[in-house]
DNA sequence: ACAGGAATTTTACGCGCGTAAACTTTTTAT
DNA sequence: ATAAAAAGTTTACGCGCGTAAAATTCCTGT
């Protein structure tokens, strides 16, 4: 490597012996040259280590290869894991993504939208905070940034839906545990901030009544993102009371159950599929810990790969199609059903 | 609001009646002009909503209002949440935080500085991998970038480093297992990544001398960021070859620790402190789940905020200072000993 | 009312690169 | 070999804003 410092491409072009305008071009597509040029840049990017600078790249040209990443929650370990796969695909593919999360807050997700905007990326993943979102923020923001919604659907938003199949999910769990036992009832949140617990719920009550049987929805309180602890002060509530209507709890998705796996441990109370046990507790997402709860627990898993891959070959069609689709499509994925010890 | 779209700061500048330069004074520092001038400029900025373009406001400052933290474990709700509350304080502060995950891999750690470099952030909160990291990258990257070191410290890089004392976090697990029950014989990866393991195998061999206590470390095998698994494997094998020399096990941390809980509760061991109990198990770190395992998990706590807020302040002293300090310091904080079921 | 300093305006330049147009060279095809 | 097409070069302009210097206006205290 060269000691004496490149400080512009005009003097990287002329080190390399190619013209700035070419240089330029490299940098945008390196294979909108030809490769004897190509391999001339790459030479002389070797001995002096030149990157253009990003600000001035950006200013002035007509579309960013920037993508913007929002999810609603970093400290969920679904979400850091969906986020790292994205990033991937976005890295590979030449943009640069930028990640954000909401933070469980609307104000935070507004004012994210709002810096992305001035960020001018060439398309942004939202996965929004669902009930709780600023809806005509995010309309306001999907018009000028071409927008593909992932995990949680907000209908008519964005150009593009990729999630998962609720219906999917449920339908696996709901069968599989009253083919098994006893039918389960449904634990949930009161107020679920996201779209995918109402349909699962849903999803939940059709199936139980094509299989003739009685559906039982149990809600309760709590407000915020620390489903586990509200699954746990529930849980612990219900089992005080004893007023569980069946030895089979179905959660609407994995951090609540891990939340009234601890409450069960708590109160003594049994929980698993094999004789003597008290309870079957089964739920959705395979969250990355339902593998380690006590008894380990029995989910439908999203298949993360199929959605985070989907979600970034739907934006890159997009950007492609120059910001616009004719008609919103909604790609959702089926779940895999992941039997372990608790029901 | 206009109807008619402001594109530049010289049209605003027109349309609020001020001149451009003190336009530009204002979006640099609100403070830094006449109450009366900040007051027709966001007079004007409620009509027409208009926000400088990213790219020109940097591309030829002296020092932009960026912060980078880089973490190196994202799906890793410790992380999260560290995050979260850096982040808050560079938005309070008037900064623009940008988030990166290293995944776990050095080449991708390599690539976040990399790129962090030409983002020519105003400083940047690293937490590197540790032993993995590419120690020559790193620094060189701060000699060109002010960079203050969290969470795990590698000796000499970085202007300053925050962190817990692991000492603390030991000493009060040690103190508290032997004084309560048979000494602790303390378990972790043979080839730890996080240089916190390292002090804190060190604590406990400190401590245990200083107990007149025999010391027992048990190093199990693996390698990555799967603690969870590596914790649960690790612990099935001790449990089936029953080869655990006490009744009380401390974990190096809590990720660990849940995957040896999850073990002992599939091997039938009971874990607690209560009568009836097989063993004790006990950790460092109050992992975001802790609380939820089976049983809770007796930890000692990290002070997040103190962290956070000190590694943000200490990021934001080394701006001022002009991106060097005389001498490099490290600020390490207690921990809190937090008692739960488990030991 | 006035001096003195602070804040603002004017003027002017440059940052580093995207991009367009016209021209020249190289490659490809006939 | 020759024309057509493709790729590269030259030249030139502009993006939107930072920033510096000089001129002007404003504010503060007396």
């Amino acid at each position: 490597m060269s000691d004496e410092q490149i400080r512009n491409m005009e003097q990287f072009a002329s080190v390399s012996g190619i013209s700035r305008p070419t240089v330029s071009k490299y940098f945008n597509d390196p294979s909108s040259v030809r490769k004897s040029t190509r391999d001339r840049i790459e030479e002389a990017l070797e001995e002096h280590d030149f990157r253009p600078n990003v600000y001035a790249m950006n200013q002035n040209r007509r579309l960013t290869k920037t993508i913007g990443i929002v999810v609603p929650y970093l400290a969920d370990p679904f979400f850091g894991e969906i986020a790292r796969v994205i990033e991937r695909r976005c890295i590979e593919a030449g943009f640069t993504p930028h990640l954000f999360s909401s933070h469980g807050e609307v104000a935070l997700e507004n004012e994210i939208l709002d810096g992305l905007r001035s960020l001018k990326p060439a398309g942004v993943l939202l996965a929004p905070l669902g009930r709780l979102s600023d809806k005509s923020a995010i309309e306001t923001f999907c018009k000028y940034v071409p927008t593909v919604l992932f995990d949680s659907n907000i209908e008519g938003m964005g150009e593009a839906f990729v999630g998962s199949d609720n219906h999917s999910f449920v339908s696996q769990t709901v069968e599989y545990l009253s083919r098994t036992g006893e039918p389960p009832c449904f634990f949930e949140m009161r107020n679920p901030a996201n779209p995918n617990a109402n349909k699962r719920r849903h999803a939940y009550l059709t199936m139980m009544e094509r299989l003739s049987l009685e559906p039982n929805v149990i809600k309760i309180d709590g407000e915020g993102w620390a489903f586990e602890e509200i699954g746990r002060q529930g849980g612990l509530k219900l089992l005080a009371e004893k007023s569980l209507p069946t030895d089979t709890v179905l959660c609407s998705n994995d951090r609540l159950a891990i939340g009234l796996l601890s409450a069960c441990y708590e109160a003594g109370v049994r929980v698993g599929r094999s004789a003597g046990c008290d309870l079957r507790v089964a739920s959705h997402d395979d969250h990355p810990y339902a593998r380690f709860t006590c008894p380990p627990l029995t989910t439908a898993a999203h298949d993360y790969n199929a959605v985070s891959d989907q979600s970034f070959e739907t934006l890159y069609r997009l950007i492609e199609s120059g910001g616009r689709f004719d008609g919103r499509t909604e790609s959702l994925y089926p779940a895999r059903l992941i039997m372990r010890e608790s029901a």
